[in-house]
DNA sequence: CTTTCTCCCATTGACGCCCATATTGTCCCA
DNA sequence: TGGGACAATATGGGCGTCAATGGGAGAAAG
């Protein structure tokens, strides 16, 4: 497969290391990256992680407005200013520095989570929070027959 | 790689001096500079910085305006008058001039933040709010179903 | 002669690289 | 179908290197 699917939970060790999923990592390197971009998700207390095809469709996004307008800038300022790379070690464990830290409130476990053309990394108890949050919406959603409602 | 990316915060010794973030300094070199151009942002208390090609490409936008106008005046009045080279000592420091500091408002710290092409330089308080401010119009521009509602 | 800037060296701590161990999953064979 | 060996992954820790920081002395400027 292709696509970064299903979700794990990690340790997070004494130096502050986690594993990547072996197969999320496959993904990556299947495209032909050697590491990932990490950007502070908007909404919710997650990183969205990917390869640096996700950069670049932040960048050509970006690239589609005027530059001298404020949403350009404020493009960049999120994408570039709140987003980095990250490196894996020989064993493919990334360090979860301050950055990653302070916007998602992991501690010693970390949750990765499968979004197709990305993952995430949560903590473990606000991602099921959001989990339980968004079964509800959905649920609601499709109660009232509005778009979005399959079924799973 | 060969963009800045991602944000650092570093302390300003009793000489005035910071480290620029060696990953920084990295791309700055690998574009064949050894010093940086450093121009005081527009609309934001932060100084813009990044080789001197930075300071070309501000040039050629210049040149491609009509030379009788006011807007080509200002410009070059702009990037010429408010804007400086930045030469780095061997260990990678820069010098925090008053030129930067008062229109930054930096003190005892500083934060680097990647803006892709070029980076920027800011007061720490000043970067949170700047930070929120921008999540915020992102956020309402996603949940608005404006252009940019990608992601998630 | 004083002040500012530059170059140089020392220290500390973080990070990258490497190897060791444990745990899990898979395949093969009886 | 139930081991059991093997392979791959997850996890723990040692150690060298490099970056960030602090401070001193010489050089240049006023």
């Amino acid at each position: 497969m292709d696509r970064f699917l299903s979700n794990a939970i990690n340790k997070v060790d004494a130096k502050g290391r986690v594993s990547v999923p072996a197969h999320f990592r496959a993904v990556v390197s299947r495209r032909g990256y050697q590491e990932f971009y990490a950007l502070r998700a908007l909404d919710v207390p997650a990183m969205d992680m990917g390869g640096l095809d996700l950069l670049d469709r932040y960048e050509a996004r970006i690239g589609a407005e005027d530059p001298f307008l404020q949403t350009a800038d404020d493009m960049s300022f999120f994408c570039h200013g709140d987003g980095s790379f990250v490196k894996p070690d020989g064993e493919g464990r990334i360090l979860l520095t301050d950055f990653i830290r302070d916007h998602t409130g992991i501690a010693d476990q970390a949750v990765f989570v499968g979004r197709g053309q990305f993952f995430q990394l949560w903590a473990p108890e606000r991602f099921a929070e959001h989990r339980e949050a968004v079964r509800q919406r959905l649920l609601a959603m499709r109660q009232q027959g509005l778009p979005g409602g399959n079924s799973q």
